[in-house]
DNA sequence: GCCGTTTATCTTACATGTAAACTAATATTG
DNA sequence: CAATATTAGTTTACATGTAAGATAAACGGC
């Protein structure tokens, strides 16, 4: 493939990973900028307390935790102190196997989960609504196919 | 608003918003892993020899850069910093205003872009081959106005 | 030209992402 | 049971992102 020679499928495929990064950026950049401006949190916190939110009191080991987040894999160490730190989850020794934590929400995380989650709802429903709901479906849909098919 | 309690289109709203992020996310990260391994840059890096490349001799001050790059706006001063002591680009002093510099790709810079850029062409479109080029277009043209109906 | 404002970039401090090496506990194999 | 492999999590070092303030040069009104 000689330099700046593509196929029209190649042109097609990179205009279309230029406008998807550009677009998803952007709207993870909005929500990003709200949720730090209004409760001092970013999206990988909001992700963490989402996904805790979602099992009730039995927690998450710190592996099932980094397993479901969607963004920050890599050194949640550090964030799930800081978040405990500001008193957001617990995290306690597992019985069964001592390599093991439980991280739980605390009651104030549960409290600020609660109002993020209402906020950022009007905040998304708010950046998508120029889109009409039958075509936010479809999109949806597509999005979540294409996704399995990835790797 | 009640906790818990959205409307119909709140609800589509955010499974688009999360589906978006999911699917763009996981494509950034397939590419960003391949250039890494291939290359020892990530998406930023290529970025920002994108922007560069397409300016050919002229160059580009660090201001005029910064807002061109899809993903980093922020401390772009180290990144430049740490890709001109790769040898990737020069940076002079621009002699009509003393606060400004001029960077420009090095010849070291454009081989390696014209390298990444070939195999990221032939990724993208392997990552997107479930996708027929009809519909691919679609969503290209709907994402590039859902974008710029954006703020 | 002088002075306050704006602009371009840098610096600093810190949060987060990435990768690899490390530690301790558990599981497996013989 | 002992030797080895695997697993969970941490630690370390470094690259990158974010925000705020600092610095120096250029601009604009007077």
């Amino acid at each position: 493939m000689p330099n700046g020679q593509y196929t029209q499928r190649q042109r097609e495929s990179l205009k279309l990973w230029i406008e998807l990064i550009r677009y998803s950026g952007k709207l993870e950049q909005i929500i990003d900028d709200k949720l730090r401006q209004n409760f001092g949190q970013n999206i990988s916190r909001f992700d963490v307390l989402s996904q805790l939110e979602r099992e009730q009191e039995n927690g998450l080991s710190v592996g099932e935790l980094a397993g479901r987040l969607i963004a920050s894999k890599g050194n949640i160490t550090g964030l799930l102190d800081r978040m405990q730190k500001d008193g957001l989850l617990t995290k306690v020794a597992k019985e069964e196997d001592r390599r093991s934590y439980i991280i739980n929400l605390s009651d104030k995380g549960r409290d600020l989960f609660n109002q993020m989650a209402d906020n950022n709802a009007t905040w998304i429903e708010e950046a998508l609504q120029s889109i009409d709901l039958e075509h936010m479906q479809d999109f949806t849909q597509f999005l979540s196919k294409a996704r399995t098919s990835l790797k």
